[in-house]
DNA sequence: TTCATTTTCTCGACTGTCGAGAAAATAATT
DNA sequence: AATTATTTTCTCGACAGTCGAGAAAATGAA
């Protein structure tokens, strides 16, 4: 369904593109605006007096010497227009983040998660106190804050906010946007942790216009298994989602998955999984709650000697990841694969299985096998999707808002 | 990547709208564009002139009459100002219709398809003889033809209007866009046809505003079996998609399919898997290339009377495609479901068999099944999904122009 | 001090939307 | 038959936005 436009929807549009070319390339001149964006001269000097009235821009106070003629300035986002927390949580602790409106780190604590308490109440206590000890660290008013974006692994509803599932959590959900909403005026954003790889590393492809970005796909492998996709849709917007691809059917006999359901990825190629492959235990038995890493270095160093059943518990994982790429694949399009997580260091004894599982069906036969590339650096990529999403959802706004 | 706006950008996207709007609701006077774009009557007038000294528009010339005041003057789109060509290929006949700009039908004709003859190039000098008929019968000059748009089975290249792997053809590829690039001016569309059912059925929903339309997913069951998954992004256009569900991998053990890979759906869900499961026939026998329908409803009244294997056969397609559309939601979101083509008369057979393979996936226990329907008269589903797609195109093209 | 060069800023023209009210066309009323 | 009421279409001026061209500003080199 198209919706009308007006003079005020071009404002807003090509406002919202000079705000992303600052955030791309830094800090640039009107003309470098004027290039980059492919308005017209006099168009950037509207918008940037405007937003530059609205407390979103300065003229940097550091000019760039150079050449002859009138020197250029440089705008640049104001930092202090508004400050933006991230909260990354994972299976043992939880960051949380502080930065600034220009995307500078500020502060940075983490909190060790307590695996004894049961439910979401204590969970969420800690996590309100958290966020209020943030504050006070940087004596911060509250209302500073533009923007929450929060990110964990599971199922997400991106729209309200709130967890569906989680590995902790299980089916117990967590609103975290009627959590905040008394006390915080805060936008609220809650993201899959691999959605937000997938994001960071589509945001890179696109700052590189030879490399052609259509689509990517970002795994994880780890305890769970996570997926993101990229794609760049027909109106050459950016699409990016987090399928439940940890949980999609592999084959029931997989064995039980911690979530219930008989048959996952993550049955196969999650550390428990591989564990259980490993040892021999019953594909029934209730899956293990956490698998110290060290654990699984052992099983992989005896699968680089040559034990077999450990060789073969990192090969029918490996096998899961082929087949559920390659179904994935089936139901998008092909597009080259990303894989990160604490698990890339078995990926050596899972790629032929991977290559055996992507073997059998018809979509690669076909389109051949899709690229795949070991990403390191998990976390960090993690953060930076979190600021690529935030700070453009929250520039957005200002764009939108007009002068307000 | 955002682009840049301008006015002119703005008059394209508001004529489109004018455009769509006739289109969904037939004849419009000027105050009910108006109340339907939500445009100001000023707006209107401006654009309908516009369309109208190119030759888009014309006003209607029977009045509806009525109360007092000013007789409205409705608008319509010229049907004579251009024509298209919707070709249907199916597996036995290849259905040619000529169809004006107002979307009426003029002329239409079949073809039987010859099952002996060998590759695409006997096939590709039928089909262009075929539309140089349909010209002649109705004395119509070839440069009146705004479009061409073909529907196929199988795995397409909708933006180049290649078909890569098909059916009947295999991986021989046909490129329909060369094929009529150097005689015809008129632009060449090709899609999958189960995208266009539920391209039709998305159109359908959104002209009811109160079904609360987000995504929706068409099956087509028959001797292979297709999908389309239509989807209204976030900034609410459509955007639909015809994954190659049919070629997906199910399970290893569901034996040979037609497109050379182990263990696709359609191998155990298509007429030839039941056909071959019912007769106890070893999983790797080549495929038969066609089955008639008399073949599978002898099978089918048996399994209603209890036959052990023929119900097992139907059965085991049903497992197929519920574990399929486990995956397919588990990849994209929850959305109701829509089955047709030939094989809806043994639905009430495969539905336990889904009912069970959909049970199996933690998507389905979280969430719930999704909706299941069954519709009727996928034939005329798939013509109003090519006017559907074809005329939004032109129109597209058309608001793009200008006053050219 | 003047000139060349580069960047920023400003002005008028153009395109587009909008609201209000005039104009048009018909039915109902006097 | 003339007038009035009603409804729709059309038109005009105000306003928002972009663009190209050229003026103004600011600096290094001559």
């Amino acid at each position: 369904m198209l919706t009308k436009s007006s003079t005020e929807l071009v404002r807003q549009q090509n406002s919202a593109l000079v705000l992303a070319a600052l955030r791309r390339s830094g800090n640039l001149s009107h003309t470098e605006i004027s290039s980059e964006t492919g308005l017209a001269s006099a168009t950037v000097s509207a918008i940037t007096a405007e937003l530059e009235k609205a407390g979103v821009l300065t003229k940097a106070e550091q000019q760039v010497q150079g050449g002859r003629g009138r020197p250029r300035v440089l705008f640049t986002p104001r930092r202090d227009h508004g400050h933006l927390i991230v909260v990354r949580i994972s299976s043992d602790i939880v960051q949380y983040s502080l930065v600034d409106y220009g995307g500078t780190l500020l502060d940075r604590f983490d909190e060790v998660r307590n695996h004894d308490e049961r439910g979401t109440a204590p969970f969420a206590r800690s996590f309100v106190d958290a966020l209020e000890r943030l504050l006070q660290r940087s004596r911060l008013e509250r209302d500073r804050v533009l923007a929450v974006s929060i990110s964990s692994k599971g199922l997400v509803d991106g729209t309200s906010a709130r967890l569906l599932w989680s590995p902790v959590f299980g089916r117990e959900e967590l609103d975290f946007a009627a959590l905040l909403a008394p006390q915080w005026r805060a936008k609220v954003m809650l993201s899959n942790e691999t959605l937000l790889v997938a994001q960071a590393l589509a945001a890179q492809a696109e700052r590189r216009p030879e490399s052609g970005f259509r689509a990517l796909a970002a795994i994880s492998l780890g305890h769970s298994i996570g997926l993101g996709v990229a794609r760049k849709s027909q109106s050459g917007e950016l699409d990016v989602g987090a399928p439940n691809f940890g949980h999609m059917l592999h084959t029931p006999s997989a064995g039980l998955c911690r979530c219930g359901a008989y048959g996952c990825i993550e049955a196969a190629a999650g550390f428990y999984g591989i564990l259980r492959a490993a040892f021999e235990v019953p594909a029934d038995t209730i899956p293990a709650k956490f698998v110290p890493v060290t654990e699984l270095d052992k099983i992989a160093a005896s699968a680089r000697q040559g034990h077999r059943m450990a060789g073969y518990a990192f090969r029918q994982a490996g096998i899961a990841l082929g087949n559920g790429i390659s179904r994935m694949l089936s139901l998008y399009e092909r597009m080259p694969v990303h894989v990160t997580g604490p698990g890339i260091r078995y990926f050596d004894l899972m790629l032929p299985g991977i290559e055996e599982g992507l073997a059998q069906s018809m979509q690669v036969r076909l389109q051949g096998p899709p690229e795949i590339a070991v990403v390191a650096d998990e976390q960090r990529l993690v953060f930076e999707g979190h600021l690529e999403r935030v700070l453009g959802a929250i520039d957005g706004e200002i764009a939108s808002a007009g002068i307000a």
